[in-house]
DNA sequence: AGATGCAATGTTATGCTATTACATCCGATT
DNA sequence: AATCGGATGTAATAGCATAACATTGCATCT
């Protein structure tokens, strides 16, 4: 992703490595778990990696088409539900999209971090803050399934722009 | 809302006191702060309250229609503008819909708990694990503008009558 | 009173997001 | 070859949200 400290990816990092890291982990967990990466899941994937934004659905069908393949909403959404089930993607529920997981099958819980201007999200797992919510979810007697959390806001280089301008 | 402990409402419990608080809690602040609850707010704010569960745009649309009223979406959704902005309901990404808030003018960041079987949800307000998303922000240096805490699961209730079945 | 300004609401149309239902294809198994 | 099941194709529709512009109604100033 990023050579700094920092997770919020520079405008010069290589980021050919992070789709092709991210394809390789996919057609590895693919393969070790028996599941089939078509070529329309590994497009989508490809499409929804080739930035850090979360994409929607039918800016992803839209790139698909102007390749040639004309595929419509269902095409697009299966191939979304895959990638979500099995978790090489996480759903942005605050913009209806879709961004890369960066920790692919892992069950995990994210904290995904987007900038409102620029646009790029980042993933975070703090176990600490996964516990806390899971020790409230107990202290209520509330079985969780699955948390989202999701912060808004200005990251680094968004921020560092403003004061140049 | 409720009486026991636990904050997740009973089926017994005496849920007009909850409208009624709610509606009485929206005409004391946009008093004091010089808003204007008028007939449409009021009306929205008070079907959300109909229930503990979160209200989708399009149901409380229809619900106003069945009373004669019949407006169109634009209506709606500035109601809802309003009471979101004016924080007396949150707005539920992860269902596209909208419920009433318990600490309504407050500006607070809720982690609402959403039960997947009855619909129902609770909102908390733990300050120990907003200021953990604060500080693991200030770690990457990102500006938080807002925070979406969604957990969904079983709520105690349906997990009792789980074992009933 | 009459003119002006502003916030709220009404109206029409449209755009974006997602799913249902059913048909077809294709590779693996028998 | 027949069968089966998962993946994809296709058409229609459902569900969520906003843009753009017209109108209303009330408060303020002249
Ligand atoms: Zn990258
Ligand atoms: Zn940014
Ligand atoms: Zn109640
Ligand atoms: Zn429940």
């Amino acid at each position: 992703m990023s050579a700094g400290r920092n997770p919020f990816p520079s405008v010069r990092h290589d980021h050919r490595a992070c789709v092709d890291h991210a394809l390789h982990d996919a057609e590895t967990l693919c393969a070790a778990q028996g599941l089939r990466l078509t070529p329309i899941r590994r497009r989508v994937l490809e499409l929804i990696w080739q930035g850090h934004k979360p994409r929607g659905a039918y800016e992803i069908l839209e790139q698909l088409a102007a390749e040639g393949h004309k595929p419509s909403p269902p095409t697009v959404y299966r191939a979304l539900d895959f990638l979500v089930e099995h978790r090489l993607v996480h759903r942005v529920n605050s913009r209806n999209a879709f961004v890369g997981c960066v920790h692919p099958g892992d069950p995990h819980a994210a904290q995904i971090f987007i900038c409102d201007r620029c646009g790029v999200a980042v993933e975070q797992s703090d176990g600490t803050l996964q516990r806390r919510i899971l020790r409230n979810a107990q202290g209520m007697h509330f079985l969780v399934r699955e948390q989202t959390v999701e912060i808004t806001g200005i990251c680094p280089r968004c921020a560092e722009h403003q004061h140049e301008a």
